[in-house]
DNA sequence: GATGAATGAGGATTCATTCAT
DNA sequence: TATGAATGAATCCTCATTCAT
């Protein structure tokens, strides 16, 4: 990735994250990439595909923390906790793409929605294998796993944006927020052994 | 509300459920509620302030929903689930509002964005009362309750936000995704005296 | 004039002044008037004659001060120092109606545009009779009236337009303007017999 | 310049001459250049920065005459005199903007109308500053030089819009105007030494 | 007479995208 | 490769005017 290419990205993902896609200017991009408009179709065909390009980045570097996370060979308890805290975790280094994500896909075009539904799906796919797994192995208690992947998605979604704000409930989020999320979906998704005994 | 006023939120209702606030003009208002560009804007003073008036209706709607539960004297763990599936029982008869909740919120252009934080947090924080007084009761296990607030809110916002589409995703989603739900929010909020037993 | 009339007029005279001729609409006229829209139109047939209506108004003030001087016997020199003053001297009864005459002929409607430089040639037409009268008495020297009379409409309009504001130099002019203007039209008017003696 | 920007000038020039600012739309504009509406927005933010755009060359190219004069070590008078004829000299080359400078400058916006005022006032004061320096020479009466700087102003404005009509009246006022208006400014503002002597 | 809802043409402005240099 | 001037369709919104009640 040349140094450009890094700037346009960076610039894109801030202005994406703090004004929203139909926000953010094409031109905008460039000068704050400090770049001519015309490089910046040099390197992506469209705004679209901009857009999407650092929407990918962003689900990849979840889904890579995630497989990490998995190669250590962690519990499923410790996994489905580390994924709700996984925006979080994101907040502090990548502010902005945390907007990003949690913003409303831009519902009107129909091909970039459809190009992002599918990532979603992608993720929410993955997600939803890891807690099959979590099941089989016993730790997760049986349910439908696509309903409690999307269910995690959105509520991390959710709590990480309000989050982001500057009042009273945001600080509180942020503080609160990691632990409590992580306690939530591991309380609804735990087998529950003991009730058993 | 005249007749013409209930045409133009039916119309935009539907639009901005189905193409989002940035793909509906004023004009595809106009046009699918069968009245001139004059005479929205002779109701409502912006496009904003008709996107608005929906979100808040659909909120009041919801709200109005819980609170007939409450003063039924439902238990908390009814309640809870109840509010876990009410995007889910809005699908049958405003299947167009449930997509227009679901994605699209954070528009970015300042002004929009801030007066739907404002409404969203508005209902979230009757949620968290709620919680607040199934805790004092006893039935909830103590928690941040502002961030259960969102969480269900945004858990229940995506996944049926999800169950709109016509793929065979979607559809498990339709079938499951309420009582998976309401399951997940009770499990992760219900105290577990019994068990300790 | 009935009460409606009147305060139809008064709105419009206030915010014509202040907003000018397009920056002011029918509505904002209705509101500050307390009138609905349909009852400026029942008085005037359109915006145009609303407007032609109180700058004839206006110009029948100033006519008839003059008027009124000149049934006084006066000498032409105070006749010219006083239409000189005339605007001053509205300041500051009727602020308002100075801006209003102050301001630029709207030139794109055709016809508001040749009623108004109808009316402005007819007030230009009587002062130069009025300067011709003196030149015959031998006060005024000779010169072309409708260029002079033009002259003093000018410069009073341009002096009077500026001494409204609420800078250092427009209070110069409030104060210092009246006598300089006076002094200005005499000064360029009068016959010099001295000179000759 | 460049060619588009060029004709986007002469176009406006044009138009808001003879239509005035509000009579003349962007459109209106791109057609008469043949450039497309968003060249004019390539350069110019706003069609008010277009119109002061030209009120500023305007402006200039009448200082710019004073300033040669004033550099030839010519009288006050003379300076005085010319001054006077400004407008009239400039309706042979650039009638259009002379009709523009003469009519629409209070537009009622309150940004454009504070823009031209002080442009106005800009150029007030530099004719305030010419009269000074007269006073001090000895050749100009004293008097307070701002008030007789918007006399003048305001005369030759009315007087040249006035004889661009295409009747009796104005076509005397292109023939007797200059001499007229020199003769009056030049009487209304010379000391009168000789007089007394 | 009086009201104000409704009309719809028209305005300024934005912006993704192209392309000659 | 890189630039940024140019395009023009599309957007939100305004407003004089009409007319059913």
């Amino acid at each position: 990735m040349t140094d450009a290419e890094q700037r346009i990205i960076d610039a894109a993902v801030s202005l994406f994250g703090e004004r929203g896609y139909h926000g953010t200017s094409i031109r905008a991009i460039s000068e704050a990439a400090r770049v001519s408009v015309g490089a910046i179709y040099h390197h992506y065909p469209s705004k679209e595909d901009v857009f999407i390009a650092i929407v990918r980045r962003e689900f990849d570097r979840r889904r890579r923390v995630i497989e990490e996370l998995r190669t250590q060979g962690l519990s499923p308890e410790t996994l489905v906790r580390e994924i709700a805290r996984i925006h979080f975790a994101m907040l502090e280094d990548h502010r902005d793409s945390v907007g990003l994500l949690g913003q409303a896909l831009p519902a009107g075009m129909v091909s970039l929605r459809g190009k992002l539904l599918a990532l979603e799906r992608e993720f929410a796919g993955y997600l939803a294998e890891l807690l099959e797994e979590g099941i089989r192995v016993g730790d997760v208690r049986s349910c439908h796993t696509w309903t409690a992947a999307y269910a995690i998605l959105g509520m991390t979604k959710v709590v990480t944006a309000r989050a982001l704000g500057e009042d009273a409930v945001a600080q509180e989020l942020r503080v609160r927020g990691p632990d409590e999320l992580a306690e939530f979906a591991w309380r609804a998704l735990c087998a529950v052994k003991e009730e058993r005994s």
